[in-house]
DNA sequence: TGTTTCGTACGAAAGTTATCCTACCTTTAT
DNA sequence: ATAAAGGTAGGATAACTTTCGTACGAAACA
């Protein structure tokens, strides 16, 4: 059964918040000290600027932290599809309109996009139709 | 021939910058007048905070004007589609590694995505195989 | 011709975001 | 036991964004 999406809209994470979240997506729960290690590998940053923007985002409802340890343990609130989705709801409504079709246009005609995956976007299609 | 487009990119434009270029890039070069107009159709603002914005997008180089009229026209200076490929990039490394194909996975996995759009982008896709 | 309307320019102010310093506590190692 | 290393908390601050008030000139019009 599907819950009523447009009641609980998340307020759009900034660019920090959205470095933050993919690491947690991929690591899991982690430690400040791990997501932070994590950011130094693209680029320089503060140890105390990673824990801040954690503390801003648990205040948020965006990551929620488990303190049972002194080293604290930050997850996120929403699931990383559920949060995606909105991005790219947002995004096809801000740029195209709602359209998803005009925004697989667009990918399709940009040069960045690789043959491969146009080829992977026609296998997925095909396997829908069945 | 494609130029290199990896040594002019665009400062990403922000929240309200973007609302202006919609406007610019449906309705072709404009006054304030026509923009501001336009934006009070989905919600309040002043019009000096819309004469400014297009002010610091000049300033910025994001738009150009022709100052030849006492009312000024407003011009982007990049095309829609280049503009848009660099945030449909910027989108797609962000969120998805690169994968243009998870894109549209989640894309087609997406409620908000209608059968209608699923079928354009079957036919898109079919097209191009000619 | 005078007044009202419509335009630009400039600056100020408030809100948001991102970064990091300092303080202080806890754990670890010497 | 003491020092060093590694945590959290809480400002402070700087940069950026957004909004709008005020001033003032040009144009329309009564």
């Amino acid at each position: 059964m599907k819950q009523n999406k447009s009641i609980d809209a998340i307020p759009e994470p900034t660019r920090a918040e959205l470095e933050i979240l993919q690491v947690l997506w991929e690591f899991g729960p982690s430690t400040v000290r791990v997501v932070n290690d994590r950011l130094n590998e693209q680029r320089e940053v503060n140890y105390t600027s990673t824990l801040k923007q954690m503390q801003i985002m648990a205040d948020k409802g965006i990551l929620k932290r488990d303190e049972s340890q002194m080293k604290h343990i930050y997850i996120p609130v929403e699931a990383e599809n559920k949060t995606k989705d909105q991005l790219l709801n947002r995004f096809v409504n801000n740029l195209y309109k709602g359209s998803a079709s005009k925004l697989v246009m667009q990918l399709l005609g940009n040069e960045k996009t690789s043959k491969e995956d146009i080829d992977a976007i026609k296998q997925l299609l095909k396997k829908m139709d069945k």
